[in-house]
DNA sequence: CATTTATGTAAGTGACACTAACATATGTAA
DNA sequence: TTACATATGTTAGTGTCACTTACATAAATG
């Protein structure tokens, strides 16, 4: 059943016969690039249905509801973030400061090059909070951050404050990424280079060696 | 023609006649019950109406359409969000950190008591970006940080340097109310108490002395 | 009191999420 | 191969929604 058109590699490969193939992925590719063009809010699965060439019940018998869909493709992003920034911390030494400041770069390089995306994963009201493969994801991803403030640090990567530090720094670059989409950074005329506000915001909260709460006790 | 109807105390105030004497402001109340119940995706104007006793085609005499409600909903949020914050900061010395924490206090308060609109102002992707009357209660509501935290460090509150820590201040409190909201905070773990993370973080941001990079030049 | 204007209704239109009944292809077992 | 189950597609609904049009009623204005 290997024809043509598996790798979807623009997303756009249309079907030969009357079974699509490959429209598992072709439909989580299309809704991507509707969610990117429309926003979050203003797409249709049965716009992305039309786009990978089929009609608009087809996509029911691979997912039970658009809610469904929008989760493999939070998933899918999710992913990517997570490669990315595992990829990002690689040319930097460990225990470097730089290690920490490029993690928050490819997170925001993220939320501004995909802010469709972005929304997608952290906006929606109902924000799959308790499923399991999520919270997952989120949970390995938040550890690079921990590992690389520790080791920045010189602390065990389970001690307290390295989570707590990385905790303040993720909503640093998490608070700008949403600033920065909805416009309000510039807005506001916040205008200074991404390196610089990670620098500053880092040393700031990494160079502080005052006890922390949790540490002191 | 103010008749009984005005008051609108709880948002569900029924008419009497055939005009509906304070449709507006109760379709407004409708709406913001709406959003925090179902979320800002989930609600529609329909079912607004309903709860306001008027047809489906009512809200349109009052409104050019769906968005133009939401942006009304919004301005009102905002004004909530900035009268709670200007009032946050009266019980406290001009110059102390209490000061900033305040506000940031009252910022993530907003957020985790009405995560429905904290999401419909700031999370919407087509966000009124260019609407000159919500990017004037924004600005409004900033200087308010900007002024606490120059106070705080005894600069002129138009030195570039309190633009920055405040806006770094923002991004720690925007990005903490999100992942809050979103349960992603909880999700890892992630319990000390608000007050904590508050003061740890304003202390990181505001005793840092060192020049910053647009404060030297 | 007549008329304009504001604000309501009912009855559409077209799109959408999702379902049910049916069609076609694919895999598996005889 | 043939038979049948299963996966995956289609068409034709249903109910809801945003929004429009034509009409109705009431309030404000002259």
């Amino acid at each position: 059943m290997e024809k043509d058109s598996e790798t979807s590699q623009g997303g756009e490969a249309k079907r030969t016969g009357y079974h699509h193939g490959d429209l598992r992925a072709q439909l989580l590719a299309a809704v991507r690039e509707l969610v990117e063009e429309r926003g979050s809010e203003n797409f249709s699965i049965a716009e992305a249905a039309r786009k990978a060439g089929v009609s608009s019940a087809a996509p029911y018998r691979h997912f039970a509801d658009k809610d469904e869909i929008l989760k493999a493709v939070v998933l899918e992003a999710m992913n990517d973030m997570t490669t990315s920034m595992k990829a990002a911390v690689i040319p930097h030494p460990v225990g470097s400061i730089e290690r920490v400041n490029a993690l928050g770069k490819h997170y925001i390089d993220f939320a501004r090059s995909h802010p469709g995306m972005f929304r997608l994963v952290f906006g929606l009201s109902e924000s799959h909070e308790d499923d399991e493969e999520l919270a997952g994801k989120g949970a390995a991803t938040f550890r690079i951050v921990i590992n690389a403030v520790a080791d920045y640090l010189g602390i065990p990567q389970d001690h307290p404050d390295a989570k707590k530090r990385a905790y303040i720094l993720w909503t640093v670059v998490h608070g700008h990424s949403w600033l920065t989409i909805d416009g309000k950074a510039k807005q506001q005329g916040i205008e200074f280079p991404l390196s610089d506000l990670l620098s500053t915001a880092s040393e700031m909260v990494l160079l502080d060696r005052r006890p922390t709460d949790d540490a002191n006790h």
